[in-house]
DNA sequence: CCAATTTACTGACTTGCGTTCATTATATTA
DNA sequence: TAATATAATGAACGCAAGTCAGTAAATTGG
């Protein structure tokens, strides 16, 4: 009988609600700032009821942060798919991630929330370990293309691939995170607008790998 | 009449008791876990007291933030001040950071939280002024530096100053700041030393900077 | 179709912590 | 030495995360 069953998806299309709920409530007034009561309020549950479905915020805001790493990922892989030019898919590569973080700023804070943050979400959690998969994976990619770009002749023979490929990302990232904050005093103080920072970026990190 | 001055000097040496305190039980404990009631136990004060100093709790922390920025520009200072070469000296700046994120990693989480997080202390707080200060101080002698070079002709024309300045200093800090939580990671799953991907760092800035 | 049982949900409560305030102790001054 | 200013505190407040005992609704077996 298939009572199992329905009440199975029924109780993920509860989850799905929840955290639709929470990402409009998260994103509206900033994670810290928006309370459970709050959540509960918009998923028009009980604040207990969440716990039904989550052990705590934390957990919510993970799986909203991993609905955030889905959607770069395909962001990502729709953008450079028909590239086939390396130079041009690794600039497309990085574009995308700032396209990302200026398409869906709280998505990107999430993602830098839980790469850098100590959390306290246990390790049997599914986004943990959906999250260290995705990584992973996701690392893959960029040695692949880094592999690519060397035997081409592209990029020079003496860089290592893993540690360029990490390099890149954590650069990248650590770079979006701090630039919105320095956005305003930059164009206040130096005169110097989003546009030039971000043209010079890509002139230093395609250089910085180039043959000479 | 002495004692107004006295008075003075006492009531900043309780402000630099309660800092010297709090620095203790936030380091120790992370700032988030560690309580008011904690400070004001290592300060032997009683708690309200601590807000006859400060005004919060993050304000505390500003302070040590302010006490971190410090060190670090000392760091800065005394390691490349001998330095002429200006390949060199550029060098020496970025490591001298990442010196500094290893010998005081706590100073650095408390860099990057003022850096980043959208701060509630108000605008007339000295440690803000304090802290916009020496900000556009400190970048005015990485742009200093970058002219320099390129006069020198270590540095391609093209580049602009001051966006290079802001980029190379907010990618070294967001590098830092994700990278000691991939460590681990990094090394078991691909095998890749804190070493390697230090020197790689390093080898693609430069040369990403370098005239070809 | 109805009682028994499992499942889904909730309101009231607990706990922890940042912050405030009424009050007390201590030092200064006239 | 009394009046006043300053420093410090214990108790209380407010808020938000998380818990729990109890209720409503759905499911199942007879």
């Amino acid at each position: 009988m298939g009572v199992a069953e329905r009440k199975e998806r029924e109780k993920e299309q509860r989850r799905q609600e929840i955290i639709a709920a929470a990402e409009k409530v998260f994103f509206k007034q900033g994670v810290d700032n928006a309370t459970m009561d709050d959540v509960a309020e918009q998923a028009e549950l009980s604040k207990s009821t969440l716990y039904l479905y989550f052990s705590s915020k934390e957990e919510i805001y993970a799986a909203i942060y991993l609905k955030g790493q889905e959607t770069l990922f395909k962001m990502i892989d729709k953008a450079t798919d028909k590239i086939s030019d390396t130079r041009e898919k690794i600039a497309s590569y990085i574009s995308t991630v700032i396209s990302f973080q200026k398409k869906y700023p709280d998505y990107f804070e999430a993602f830098f929330y839980f790469l850098t943050k100590e959390v306290n979400i246990s390790e049997e959690s599914c986004y943990v370990q959906q999250h260290r998969k995705s990584g992973q994976e996701f690392l893959k990619g960029w040695v692949k293309l880094i592999q690519k770009g060397k035997k081409e002749g592209l990029i020079r023979g003496n860089l290592n691939e893993i540690p360029v490929a990490v390099i890149l990302w954590m650069q990248l990232i650590g770079f979006l995170k701090i630039f919105p904050k320095l956005k305003k005093p930059l164009k206040k103080d130096f005169d110097v607008t989003e546009d030039q920072i971000l043209s010079e970026y890509f002139e230093l990190i395609l250089s910085g790998m180039s043959r000479k």
